[in-house]
DNA sequence: CTTCGAAATTTGGCATACCAAATACCAGCA
DNA sequence: TGCTGGTATTTGGTATGCCAAATTTCGAAG
């Protein structure tokens, strides 16, 4: 039957066509988590040591929505490790330990150093190309930037740039998703800065590896690389 | 002033109290969020091919709840990667393709050769004795137990051991999510009992390595032991 | 002025109601 | 019988209201 057919259709979700229901109008659940996302990023987490609350009736009428897609924009990010809901008390920003940072910077460098290797013999001459043309940019700006906040961006946009060399979407979501919590400590402290003259070479030897085809040197220099962040940030930086 | 003080001792959150708010009654969003992870869990997901979606009202009913915690859960679950809501569809539970559970393999193989050589330098004498009585009974397992389901579980826990090791909790959080996903394909293939026999001799190296302390290979044994397993399901595991 | 406690207010959790979109159903027509 | 068009129903998204817990306020007692 042509309504049964019709139905399995749409039922098998890819079959070739590669429309995707087309996106309709964001719901207001989607639209409060990006608007929330984009408000955490934009703020300046470590920049005071009061907890940051937010106020779910406050939100809803700012973004001119009910508390429902409010709220459940907030459980998806508390999911997500960035809000915390305590009862009677407010929705409050998390504000990660220095322990917890160094965490992250390990897995980080996990994730990445993998991706390294699995570029090695994935990635092609041209994709590789680019990562060196992107570094070229980005060393520029090493000298003509200071501003900390921009020089960090840079840094994890080479870093990005490398883990899509992997090809592999889940290693560049788990990373950026790590990112998104390093980066919201650029404010309070400048360990960029005092890395970037190394950085600049360790990078280019990163490149000149994967351009080899050395899987563990890539693996290997990518790892300490960033496991040298992790230390630094270990006995230079102060959070808590 | 008192109630100042009394005010600021809660909004600081921890103060070395290691208590939380005393649990209280778990929120019907939390509830409603480990039923549906737990039915997922118990749920065949790869045994037909058949779309699974659930309905809201089925769930608040039959939880004894209303939709709007139901909801909020299910955008929780969503968030990680369980479900996937469409509009005027349903909540559907989602089925990973081939590609993407060998891309959760990697980032496993990842993540859990960083936690070995982590453990190298800081896992006491004493935890590593333990992983080592852990991998005997799993060794007895090996062979007493051959359904597939148990067998596949002991092995799960085996690595979740040596992770913890590591002492990172991100490390263990993550990997955790990242087995949810590949433990579901269990019911549908074989491949541990495929793997079985090296498995034994590959866990033991590995535990010989870190009691050796020996960080690089260490994460050597860990991720090749893991990327074995990615490249035999590539070429003999069946999905989509 | 400080302390104590009860009332008022705030706030988050939950339930319910409503709406619009999308599907399912069904009668009528070819 | 098979197709079509329109109506009924389902369903997810959103708004609103209520409630209990927790906090704050404020006045009275010491």
């Amino acid at each position: 039957m042509s309504k049964a057919a019709l139905n399995k259709r749409w039922q098998n979700g890819d079959n070739g066509l590669a429309i995707e229901r087309l996106p309709a109008k964001e719901s207001f659940k989607s639209r409060a988590y990006a608007a929330l996302k984009e408000a955490i990023t934009n703020m300046n987490i470590y920049g005071s040591d009061e907890p940051m609350l937010l106020d779910e009736r406050d939100i809803s009428e700012r973004l001119g929505a009910s508390r429902t897609p409010i709220r459940e924009a907030v459980a998806m990010l508390e999911q997500e490790g960035l809000l915390r809901a305590v009862p009677r008390r407010g929705i409050l920003v998390v504000r990660r330990t220095k322990a917890e940072i160094i965490e992250m910077i390990e897995a980080w460098a996990a994730l990445e150093s993998m991706a390294a290797r699995l570029a090695t013999s994935r990635a092609s001459d041209e994709a590789i190309a680019e990562l060196r043309a992107f570094f070229k940019e980005f060393d520029l700006n090493r000298i003509e930037r200071e501003r900390c906040d921009e020089y960090s961006t840079a840094n994890i946009a080479f870093h990005q740039a490398l883990i899509r060399l992997s090809g592999s979407s889940l290693l560049a979501a788990m990373t950026d998703n790590l990112f998104f919590h390093v980066r919201a400590i650029r404010h309070r402290t400048i360990f960029e800065m005092d890395r970037a003259q190394r950085s600049a070479s360790d990078h280019l030897e990163i490149i000149q590896a994967i351009e080899a085809r050395d899987a563990d040197r890539a693996e290997r220099l990518v790892r300490d690389h960033t496991l040298r962040l992790a230390r630094h940030v270990e006995s230079h930086v102060n959070l808590d």
